[in-house]
RNA sequence: GCCACGGUAGCUCAGCAGGGAGAGCGCUUGCUUGGUAAGCAAGCGGUCGCGGGUUCAAAUCCCGCCCGUGGCUCCA
């Protein structure tokens, strides 16, 4: 809020037109004597804090210059960034209110006015005032903090030598100078669609919601069973490897002592939203609701290392508008998000170790190898000091090169992470897996273990996302399809995540019969499979399986009856000229199915099985 | 959040120097019962993103808002 403070003999108003916003308003014109007259602009992200801050300020200059009467005068040219008129009208009553022990005037909001007034002309009688609340102030200054930080780029190579950005030459490296572009020049220019996005829409996988915020997707069948599938598997491989999965709530306390500190170090990015007494954030990640569950938990160094796991469904960020896009970056995304509590930084290397190495396991069995993806480690130049042989034996689990952004001074939780970035078509990089190691967090929710002497200690937590968001999983592998299609190949998703896996097609009707008693010994090895029932043309058929992805397509006829063998037609091994097609009986193409998804989990079809009882959903 | 461009049938889009709301695909019905990427015909289908304004008349011009894409910014 901005104020223009004037002492003045008098001030005289006439009101003369009204504007959009106008308020109700009965008199005509007003003229008060010896006044201090505040002219006003109320702006975006002023509240009643400010309001009354904003009174008392005005009552301070009020009783240094000796007036008894106030005139509020709303003047909206004090500021670039004004509030909506109601918040505007609202915020000058309180303020009307507030200031009413002494002889308060409020000038109409939203009419032209014309307007004398005499200033005295004494050293106190011309004033301004720039008004924000408590909250405000401390956002800005965590900005500042912010900008200050300096970041330092270079690359570790395959050889272990730490080389300067600008020094390494990309020879070879053609998607990590793409994605070192993308991180320090900033600079792309394109202007297409997202590929990705096409294809969520085509394949029925998700869509925009208007009615909903943006950013919030809504996932149709198919989409639902590929995230299905991704979460259950991110989820397991995270048991397997020691967590054990919790569920915490998605919202919390904005005043909460311990969450508020934080929240106003990364602010406005929050969906806030009213109880019956108290504000709730919506959470933005899973480090809430463990760090005060295990705030709660009795540790002792036996315990260690620990690892607790959520999948949360939502976790939300109100990103700015213009960040938004498809699957990329979402206001709510689905995020495993594991940690680690570890006795000390000895343990947390060793952790940080295992779990780069269970991310890079995860992409792959998901189907993005590291070709796929660019690694970034950013670590203080202290950590980074200590610690050279431990970031630097890095390079032996992947021998390429990485990016290392170090910072001289610690601004945020951790003093080192990595992340796994995917490169997309448009050059924009994304991440993918991280994990961090956070070495303020334990403190700031009183989060202690009791050691082998006896004595109680902070530990130190590993934040970790195995896969990254599951919504940026699957944009990866859509647009890792884009890819794939420009050069010759046809597109497909891995073959575990297929919504359909195998598509019957019976020549004609005559051998619909024929199709469903195959349908049912296939799915005897619990692969998803459909059958073409549509009184449609054989080559028809093919054409849509095609367009739908369908990994294998099985066409029933004459033919198949009676060698009892069946004709495949194989996409991983096609192109859009020469199809590939083997013979082959049930057995042979369940087991070359159930071998291509070893491992994986298993979901049956949501979706009628018969394609004419199948709606479109789009 | 800022700048640019876009929003017309379920989908992809044409129409937009103001005056009849269109095509292809899909869908429904009928014919066709087929051997590896679109068989034939007819029919159904629209608050032209939402709200306001200009005009005798607005999908078309103007203003505001919503949604999308690109760029900037941001990315705990």
């Amino acid at each position: 809020m901005r104020l223009l403070l004037i002492h003045a003999d008098f001030i005289e108003y006439e009101i003369k037109e009204k504007t959009a916003i106008a308020e109700e308003f009965n008199k005509k014109s007003e003229r008060v004597e010896e006044v201090l007259i505040a002219f006003t602009s109320v702006e975006k992200n002023d509240n009643e804090e400010v309001a009354k801050k904003a009174a008392n300020e005005i009552r301070d200059v009020a009783k240094k210059v000796g007036a008894e009467r106030i005139m509020i005068y709303p003047y909206a040219h004090l500021s670039s960034n004004l509030a909506d008129s109601e918040t505007a009208i609202n915020l000058l009553k309180i303020m009307e209110a507030e200031l009413s022990d002494l002889e308060v005037h409020r000038a109409p909001f939203g009419w032209y006015k014309a307007f004398k007034l005499s200033c005295k002309g004494h050293p106190l009688s011309e004033l301004s005032r720039e008004i924000s609340s408590e909250a405000e102030l401390e956002v800005t200054k965590a900005l500042k903090d912010e900008e200050k930080v300096v970041s330092y780029w270079y690359i570790l190579t395959p050889q272990k030598e730490l080389v300067e950005v600008e020094k390494f030459g990309f020879t070879n490296y053609e998607n990590l100078r793409k994605f070192v572009n993308y991180e320090i020049a900033k600079r792309r220019a394109v202007d297409v669609v997202p590929p990705h996005v096409e294809y969520m829409k085509k394949l029925e996988i998700a869509d925009y919601e208007e009615a909903s915020d943006s950013g919030h997707l809504r996932y149709y069948p198919k989409g639902r069973l590929i995230k299905s599938l991704l979460e259950r598997f991110v989820t397991q491989k995270c048991i397997d490897y020691g967590a054990m999965e919790v569920e915490t709530p998605i919202m919390y306390d904005r005043n909460h002592p311990t969450l508020r500190r934080y929240l106003e170090r990364f602010p406005a990015r929050q969906y806030v939203l009213l109880g019956d007494k108290r504000e709730f954030f919506l959470r933005f990640a899973a480090c809430f609701g463990q760090f005060l569950m295990l705030n709660s938990a009795t540790l002792t160094y036996k315990n260690l290392p620990l690892r607790i796991y959520e999948l949360t469904r939502y976790s939300f960020r109100k990103e700015q508008r213009g960040e938004l896009v498809g699957l990329r970056r979402l206001r709510a995304f689905t995020m495993p998000d594991m940690h680690t509590i570890v006795r000390d930084m000895e343990e947390a290397k060793k952790e940080f170790f295992e779990q780069y190495k269970l991310a890079v396991e995860v992409l792959k069995e998901i189907g993005l190898n590291p070709e796929d993806y660019e690694i970034a480690v950013r670590v203080t130049r202290d950590f980074y000091e200590q610690n050279r042989d431990f970031v630097h034996s890095l390079i032996d689990i992947l021998k390429k090169p990485i990016l290392i952004e170090m910072w001289n001074q610690r601004f945020f939780y951790f003093v080192l992470k990595f992340e796994f970035n995917f490169v997309d078509a448009l050059e924009k990089a994304s991440a993918l897996s991280t994990v961090q190691i956070d070495v303020e967090n334990a403190e700031r929710y009183g989060i202690t273990y009791v050691d082998a002497d006896g004595s109680r200690k902070y530990p130190l937590i590993l934040h970790c996302s195995a896969s990254g968001a599951i919504e940026r999983v699957m944009y990866a592998l859509l647009e890792k399809c884009k890819f794939e299609f420009d050069k010759g190949k046809l597109p497909m998703l891995p073959v575990w995540l297929s919504p359909t896996q195998v598509r019957i097609i019976p020549v004609s009707e005559r051998f619909l019969d024929k199709a469903v008693e195959i349908c049912k010994e296939i799915e005897n090895y619990d692969i998803r499979v459909d059958i073409d029932d549509r009184a449609e043309t054989l080559s028809k058929k093919i054409r849509d399986a095609a367009t739908e992805w369908v990994p294998y397509v099985v066409v029933v006829g004459e033919k198949e009856v009676e060698s009892g063998k069946l004709t495949v037609t194989i996409r991983a091994e096609s192109t859009l000229n020469k199809q590939t097609r083997l013979e082959m009986s049930v057995k042979e193409l369940a087991e070359r199915i159930k071998k291509e998804c070893n491992g994986k989990p298993t979901a049956k079809l949501s979706i009628p099985k018969m394609l004419s009882k199948r709606p479109s959903m789009r």
